[in-house]
DNA sequence: TAAATTTGTGCAATCGTTCCCGACGACATT
DNA sequence: AATGTCGTCGGGAACGATTGCACAAATTTA
């Protein structure tokens, strides 16, 4: 069996008390030099590491965070994930990981699981099921901190992080304008989540500047935000069913553009002679597809990084915080043909 | 300040002591049916979670794993997370993972952090950079349960658990020589990772079965497992700049295989008419990608499942394990073009 | 009716750590 | 010689939950 040394091993090891122990590996100014060294001499020679979860008990903390995304795959949440650590390992914190897979029960689950498991603070984008907001806010009125990500949503009172969702999905539609398309279809994920309803607005928007009457048939929602590849393929074949079919897709997210490229694949549908597409995608082989793909680019690493830095500010705050931010970061359009 | 409601709270508020609180929710037969309901009600109510941090003091185990891959964002760890989980879930472990980036530092780090959490045991999937097996070693002779998956140690003796990657390795490579191909490179991780060796003679083996020489010029390294891109790229210029230049080059991972590609593409070399590539990759996107990339996927998520079950045994396991296993699962050969 | 048994509940120790409080020797001060 | 100060250190409570043991009240038995 794994039995770490404790304290107590050392005290009768060397003939001290535990807590003539404890303060010479605290450094604390009333304990002798000698002891001192002989104590922090025998410490590291048996490895002797304070157990943390007798520290938590006492110090009612855990020095963890605990992390809320739909998915590790997604090139966006895995490179948000590597700014989360890079912040949280440097300010001393453990970060665990949960995926929701879109699901509404897993993330209820997982939510529960953390407050379980005493993390400090949260740090959550909402899976594209949620519409009840029920379990973080009790969670989030009982006092444990939490900042969103991502997807976030409108009625709990924190800190939140978002790409400029709207000036990235006009900027993709636009592009796709410029290059003489018309006929815009928007395929998204469910309605909603607040990048869907931020990115439909940015649609919106670069079409009713340039005239174009939006066209309800062309904006497809999947629920579930392509997890099913059902779902998106049944979305793509409505719209390239349609009479009036599209000549451009913008696509919301990155799981459904490889769903969407999937369809166009198997049809043997040409693009971009016979369709244009952009879409919002963080993932880095792009570049690589047989079909391009315009897409807009988040600053993932950063928004982990920044959602990172707002939680240990709300954690390690004295008083309890009051003033919100809703930071908004920009977004890159990257074109391919 | 989030302070969750303990024992004792139920208790006073119910004049009770914690001890009949405690026994009321673990329903022992010794409390009667009336202070059982009042209990129970009242804990309901207020959502009394037990403190992990003091049940895992008490009972010395935290229930809980510690994962350690190279990266979450290759396909290959996130779908052997996703079996991970599958099988923690169910059986009531929590999962902590943990990224190296394929650098030894980072994996020592990661390693200390995780004993030092108390976690139950470990699932290890080593580093390209790992070479000396100190920490690991020290740790399981202290007693750590854990257990290796995809890139193992020759000398921990634990179970471990691997894709058949000399078969895998094998298959591909014959497949590029029965597409006509003879003049096959090889572009690897780092040289002392078990994968290479094993993907190294599987490739040799092919070689040898249909009467190729192995030239060890056609044989790259690349200490980083591909993390570094111009590592990458020289090993693939390298390979192009041969005064008998290769016809088919077996890759022998996700991140290589991509950063191969990019090589080719940007020097706009025509696959497979100018050269054919096979090699190991998970990545549920290769169909899509522009150059056909035939590729030996491993049953991740088989993996995951069934390391975890393995170290869930020796976690639970009453007596010491001496038997271990070496279980070896089969790959699939995917051919594109 | 008194003794024995059952039933329901509380006390206290335990896990590993920190920290308040007090102890005790050595030395200086009055 | 008595008191004070300082430098070092130990005792013990606390954090939250579990559990063996003790013990009172209620019930049954003799």
């Amino acid at each position: 069996m794994f039995e770490p040394p404790t304290l107590k091993d050392i005290a009768t090891a060397l003939g001290l008390s535990t807590s003539t122990v404890s303060r010479a590996l605290r450094d604390t100014y009333e304990i002798s030099a000698k002891t001192k060294k002989l104590v922090l001499e025998y410490a590291e020679k048996i490895n002797y590491q304070p157990n943390p979860n007798a520290l938590s008990l006492k110090e009612r903390r855990s020095k963890s965070i605990g992390v809320v995304v739909s998915e590790v795959a997604n090139h966006y949440f895995s490179q948000a994930i590597n700014g989360i650590e890079s912040i949280a390992y440097a300010r001393g914190y453990h970060v665990i990981i949960t995926q929701t897979h879109e699901s509404y029960a897993r993330e209820k689950i997982n939510i529960q699981h953390l407050a379980s498991r005493s993390v400090d603070g949260l740090l959550v984008s909402l899976s594209a099921e949620t519409n009840d907001l029920h379990h973080l806010k009790e969670l989030h009125d009982r006092g444990m901190p939490m900042v969103f990500f991502d997807r976030v949503p409108e009625s709990i009172h924190t800190h939140k992080i978002t790409a400029n969702n709207e000036q990235g999905a006009f900027d993709a539609t636009e592009h796709l304008i410029k290059s003489g398309c018309r006929k815009i279809a928007h395929l998204t994920s469910s309605a909603q989540l607040s990048i869907s309803i931020e990115r439909l607005r940015g649609y919106k928007a670069a079409l009713n500047k340039h005239d174009i009457k939006v066209n309800p048939d062309y904006i497809k929602h999947c629920p579930h935000g392509g997890m099913f590849p059902e779902e998106t393929e049944q979305a793509v074949l409505e719209l390239l069913n349609l009479k009036d079919k599209p000549d451009a897709i913008f696509i919301a997210g990155d799981r459904l553009s490889i769903g969407c490229l999937e369809v166009l694949k198997k049809l043997d549908i040409k693009v971009p002679e016979e369709i244009t597409l952009a879409g919002f995608s963080n993932s880095d082989v792009l570049n690589l597809f047989e079909y391009p793909l315009s897409s807009v680019r988040q600053p993932a690493f950063e928004m982990g990084k920044t959602a990172t830095e707002m939680l240990l500010q709300l954690i390690e705050s004295k008083y309890p915080v009051t003033e919100f931010e809703d930071r908004v970061i920009d977004t890159n359009l990257f074109i391919r043909d």
